[in-house]
DNA sequence: GAATCACCCCAAAGCGCTTTGGATGGCGCA
DNA sequence: TGCGCCATCCAAAGCGCTTTGGGGTGATTC
């Protein structure tokens, strides 16, 4: 069923069943029922591909994302975030497009989707500290959000980010309050803008306090549940171990509890681990009182109001970025006590 | 840049420079070099849409995950199922659109998606052992393929499942092997085809030594590692424990490590665990040896082949479906051992 | 009774591509 | 010389929609 077929049938003109459909004043009340109707009846939907072409609009959003040889990406994050996302896509009458792109690839992609006209902008996933994604896009002409932020950038741009550093320096503070001392920091690649905010987060605090930063409790790599049972195994392990642990993720603190366990000691008595929560669908952290102490903030609803932005940007295109920062909430969960006396 | 200004530059008609591009025939080898070039250069690549509108092809696959308005979806497997599908897609020149949809609401998003040919085909996801979708897409005439089975659907359709039944058949015989008689099963949501499978495979193993499948060591829910948590810590503290635990993904038998850990017992020698393992990205089981003996199954490969088959029932419509039954591994690791002699 | 005005509606152009159905010219061959 | 035949290219129609630039009709005004 097509727009011909649909008029022909009502008897009207093209125009004016298009006009019907889609809200035109110059169209009587009745005659819109009547078309909304039949429109129903024979279940009508004007072709995505026509339209856009008619309109110059895609009404789709792009997600590219970046998947180096190596396994990484897609991390586990992402199917909460583009839940979010889908909704307020959804709500609007867009679609979600993904792509996978090599690493490296990302310009040509963005130049091709912005000739193909396959999308009418784009969430840019996992920022780099210096990430030249924002200048290839500003280049391109394609209109971006940004989930997270890229310190090295001079240029205004859009963008949505949990606030790192603070939600560190504060999980910090409440295990030096709690009389801990030597303090681990378990990271993601320190190459990625929220992995080294975190970092600065906990260096902050320990600086505030006087304390140094020791490079032996830090780690980073890929937030896996090994990464965190082998960085923690290890410390655990040398002679003068820490007695708590920040990890960067609820999996990679699932692993500094194996690693816990398996050096004979308890969590939340022992050694205390404090984690980012990003409240992800599968992954909750405990029911009423949480499994992790953890700095919280939902990733879903970061994914919809990330998409929400970009449509408001799409909307009215010459308005300046928009910005927002998220504070994370500590939430006091199990794992987390006073260091305990030394023996 | 469009066809018109490109073919206006080399001097050429649209015709010409359209074929040349397209690889037919009816045009030089020299002009053809020349037109490549001239579009490299100008970086030109054709719209999609009017391509589309001119072609009938959409040159998109489709994803229609449904959303619980409970927060189940999106489940961890997703991830890394699209990232597989997604390498299949970059390399034919497909797009990949995603929509969330309300439960129930299918029928009409797939009449939708066909209407306004948004798509070439889609993929099924977590399809349940009696589900309509099957017959909706047949009503509505979209090419598809299922990732999992549809127990009770009687007319042919193209799928690609893994073999739960027997991979859990034969991670209950090891166990039995291994001389646990008291074995659980921490199931996932069981009107979903796969976990109804695998509880037949379980039941299969245990009625064909004789042994009764005792419902006090069934379980089955969402697959979280709470569910695995709780479903484990009860069993435990029951006067009558089991001394096996078959888990249904990694993320449940963390859970179910954390109960026997809390139960004071250590896993692999007081009470094993076989979990089934999707080999995600960035939930590893662990580096050379596994960290669990599991029921291995690449979810990210099964990507790759359902998305290839699904290229090909385009390709080709009036074949007829094709199938296919991928075997898990059964891999061994340090989650199993020989059940405890009484005490 | 003519002019004016809403109110509804329409024909046709145009979005950027593919594809049908020729045109054109050069070459070999009898 | 004249014919047929490739090889190469082109003009124009058409995909399904929106939107511009008009009408026509009946009611209202003077």
């Amino acid at each position: 069923m097509n727009l011909k077929e649909l008029s022909a049938i009502l008897g009207l003109s093209q125009t004016t069943v298009s006009r019907a459909l889609n809200g035109y004043p110059e169209v009587s009340e009745a005659t819109r029922k009547r078309v909304a109707e039949a429109a129903e009846r024979h279940n009508y939907s004007p072709n995505t591909r026509a339209k856009g072409l008619a309109t110059g609009r895609a009404m789709a959003i792009g997600h590219v994302i970046p998947t180096s040889n190596r396994h990484e990406m897609v991390n586990p994050v992402f199917g909460d975030f583009i839940s979010g996302a889908g909704e307020t896509y959804a709500q609007n009458g867009y679609e979600m497009v993904l792509s996978l792109v090599e690493d490296g690839q990302e310009e040509r992609t963005y130049r091709e989707l912005k000739a193909k006209g396959t999308v009418d902008g784009l969430i840019v996933h996992g920022p780099k500290s210096s990430d030249p994604r924002i200048h290839q896009l500003h280049k391109v002409g394609l209109p971006f959000v940004v989930h997270g932020r890229v310190s090295a950038e001079r240029k205004p741009y859009s963008w949505l980010d949990v606030n790192n550093r603070s939600a560190f320096q504060r999980a910090t503070d409440l295990l030096l309050d709690l009389g801990h001392r030597r303090i681990a920091l378990v990271n993601g690649l320190e190459h990625m803008d929220f992995a080294a905010r975190r970092r600065g987060g906990y260096v902050d605090a320990l600086t505030a306090r006087k304390l140094p930063a020791d490079p032996d409790l830090m780690r980073s790599g890929e937030m896996t549940e090994l990464l965190g049972f082998d960085s923690a195994s290890q410390m655990l392990a040398s002679p003068n171990p820490p007695t708590a642990f920040l990890a960067s993720s609820m999996i990679v603190a699932i692993g500094v509890r194996r690693a816990i366990h398996d050096a004979g000691l308890t969590m939340g008595r022992d050694v205390s681990v404090i984690t980012h929560d990003d409240d992800l669908s599968y992954l909750r952290n405990g029911d009423e009182v949480p499994i992790f102490t953890a700095t919280r903030s939902s990733v879903r609803a970061a994914g919809r109001v990330v998409a929400q932005m970009l449509l408001d940007q799409i909307a009215t295109p010459f308005e300046t970025p928009k910005t927002q920062l998220l504070e994370a909430q500590l939430v006091l969960g199990q794992s987390t006590g006073p260091a305990p006396t030394s023996h």
